[in-house]
DNA sequence: GGTACTTTATTTAGTACTGAACAAAGAGGT
DNA sequence: ACCTCTTTGTTCAGTACTAAATAAAGTACC
């Protein structure tokens, strides 16, 4: 009963659909996964069988026979996302449904030379506290740039680190698949499979702290284009010889609206002084303080027009706008609203903007999303971890029902 | 020995990529198509007996058994392609291997009632007298969008269409597949198969003209966005308050650079007189003037400073810069280069810009290659036409040779 | 309450495809 | 000359999947 890669393929699809679409009938998901009605039978036989999934409530008919639903068994695997930034990581252990089941933050100093094994370690201590019959894999999400995919070798100048093969080593410490990816490309996993592009094809996921960064759902995957790096909304020209960015440009969008940015201008304006830090800037804008809106309502009218070429050159369904500069949404949105709409070629001009309030979890909960998403690039860009992840969901199964299968299907 | 819609599939795939890439072995089909190589074996034995693919030299070994090379056989099948803009049309008829074996173009006027019977008739000439033994489909390309691709509706201002069935139409008339699209997604998909774009899967491929487009090719297939309306780079937002658009905004990308802004600029300047054109501009340029010259620079700077956002965003290995504005490339690249590279993050600052001369054939080409490149969306954008055109492929064989295939495989 | 129609799910016969073993044909070293 | 290694291509048994017919279970209309 050795089972082939194509099997696992369409088994994993099968729980992945359920997992973010919620309770789905075998019609339903013979149509959305493009095979046929008669595989599903079977297929969805044999993971009821193997107690992967449920036979829940009928669906009220609509001129036909009632559908079953067919849900999944929440603890039928599980999977780790870590989200690492300089000073300290966040840890969460997701449900095969995507459900966060506990999380935990801990301190982290990125730019030891020993930063990795602390890492293993702090990961070690939360994993064998895991919930889950089985874990599935682990997602990290890094700040920086990832080289190769499969091998997980991390580029990041945020966290001083330089051709660090992350993913190799965690795979050798915990004999797991492992994936490793940027942050945004891991929020906007986590944002399309449950947050506000659910359901969306094609959706822009903009986050808006330190740095400014984008991560593009485009056909219904998160877009990574040639080398790894698109998104990068960023370092768009705005201001032209403007203020020095990191990238050594000139007049970057994250130049001009990045929190450094907003604190330096408010304090070449005199509205902060010298020690001041951007929370105090948003509390004089809280109260009411004019100076203090205008710089967050200038920078959202900044925003407002990068955004604007973007949102015409790849023609979203939507736009999330987070991170910890969402959380001053209110400010930045009387220049951002006008700036946006004038902007937008006429077909896109409605285009809903969704704000969300910042929270940690999610970026660990996108980089666990990562485990439960990439069994289906075959033999893409993670190599063989997906087919690695599928073997290990197939043997999630109890041992017991296996035998009552096979004899089931002869 | 009716065939499934999933062989069709697959032996489409296997002549297509035969005639994109040239002439290949079995096992690199096998590896590039993603199957297994006993399949390769089974479908090129078939197709071999059709009389579509020959057997050609052997490829020099490289330490094993050295490989021997299929091509395919060039009158195998072929295409119609059609540019449609407003005052004329240029049609061409390409083999299978997307070579153009003849073009024509013939004066047209899209305003009057009649254009759409105009249009079928010039196609009935054209057609009457194909070369090829026989045609796979139609493609269309025009400057709009297209609503539903299945069907084929047009919307377009330049053309002054709108909510026109036009692939319904020509279906009819034709009784042979019609696949409709955007003039610059066609062009970005014959540069992705046979042009500048050839190898790489993400590349953007930009047009300057009246207007000011882009077609992005992302995981090597073209990228049309949620509403079909992706690429639209001519409305990024450039100059705050600048000259008005057609799109209703004030200082889009094509309100400053395009044609009649190059010409609106010079005329405001003293460069041009009232009744002089693009062409003088062109020529001043050319014989030294530096007020001319300066006029292009200054384009070629704001092109330059828009086109880094677009590459720090999709992150493409390769820039194709094409259309009546790049026969004064030569002008337009002084500040466009400069504006480009320093508004590039680090890691994309070394990207190739190339720049084609203009060729009218192109477009029609690149019409021809939806037909030759949708076989494989399957239930897509494409509906059924995709199913319809690999029919066509598979009966394009001689019907005395299916005998001796249906032998062979017993 | 029957008839017509929809939609969901299963069965069955047959096709498309894979994996593994093997054969073929070369390069490179000793 | 012989062995080892690499790569291509084929054979064959078995698996993954489909299409078409059918059953199951409802709605809608008269």
């Amino acid at each position: 009963m050795q089972s082939s890669a194509r099997t696992d393929m369409t088994r994993s699809a099968v729980l992945t659909f359920i997992g973010s679409h919620g309770p789905t009938s075998r019609a339903d998901l013979a149509r959305s996964l493009g095979v046929s009605p008669a595989l599903m039978t079977q297929l969805t036989k044999d993971l009821l069988n193997e107690g992967l999934i449920s036979e829940l409530e009928y669906s009220p008919s609509r001129g036909g026979r009632p559908a079953r639903l067919l849900g999944l068994v929440v603890d039928a695997g599980g999977a780790i996302g870590v989200k690492v930034v300089a000073d300290h990581i966040t840890v969460v252990e997701v449900g095969i449904t995507g459900t966060v089941l506990r999380s935990a933050t801990e301190p982290f100093d990125a730019s030891t030379m020993t930063a990795v094994e602390t890492l293993i370690g702090l990961l070690r201590i939360f994993i064998n506290s895991s919930v889950s019959t089985r874990l599935l894999g682990i997602g990290v999400a890094i700040p920086g740039n990832i080289d190769e995919q499969s091998v997980g070798t991390v580029e990041s100048t945020q966290l001083g680190w330089s051709r660090l093969p992350l993913g190799a080593r965690l795979r050798e410490a915990f004999d797991l698949p492992v994936l490793v990816d940027n942050n945004v490309n891991a929020l906007a996993a986590a944002e399309a499979l449950y947050g506000q592009a659910k359901g969306h094809a094609n959706a822009l996921v903009v986050t808006i702290g330190t740095g400014v960064g984008a991560g593009i759902i485009a056909d219904g995957v998160v877009f990574r284009g040639h080398s790894g790096v698109a998104g990068e909304i960023g370092h768009i020209p705005t201001i032209e010889n403007g203020p020095l960015c990191q990238c050594g440009g000139h007049g970057c969008l994250e130049a001009v609206i990045g929190q450094q940015a907003l604190v330096d201008q408010a304090r070449k304006r005199g509205v902060l002084t010298g020690s001041e830090t951007l929370g105090v800037l948003r509390d004089r804008a809280d109260s009411g303080d004019p100076d203090a809106q205008k710089i967050f309502a200038e920078a959202g009218h900044l925003l407002g027009r990068a955004l604007a070429g973007v949102v015409n050159t790849l023609d979203p369904e939507v736009v999330i706008i987070l991170g910890e500069g969402a959380e001053s949404w209110q400010h930045w949105m009387y220049g951002f609203e006008p700036a946006l709409r004038s902007c937008l070629v006429p077909a896109k001009r409605g285009i809903p903007v969704a704000v969300e309030s910042w929270q940690d979890d999610r970026w660990a909960q996108g980089a666990a999303c990562l485990v439960l998403t990439t069994p289906f690039d075959e033999q893409g860009l993670s190599g063989d971890q997906g087919q690695w992840i599928r073997r290990r969901l197939a043997k999630s199964a109890q041992p017991g029902a296996a035998d009552v299968t096979t004899k089931a299907r002869q």
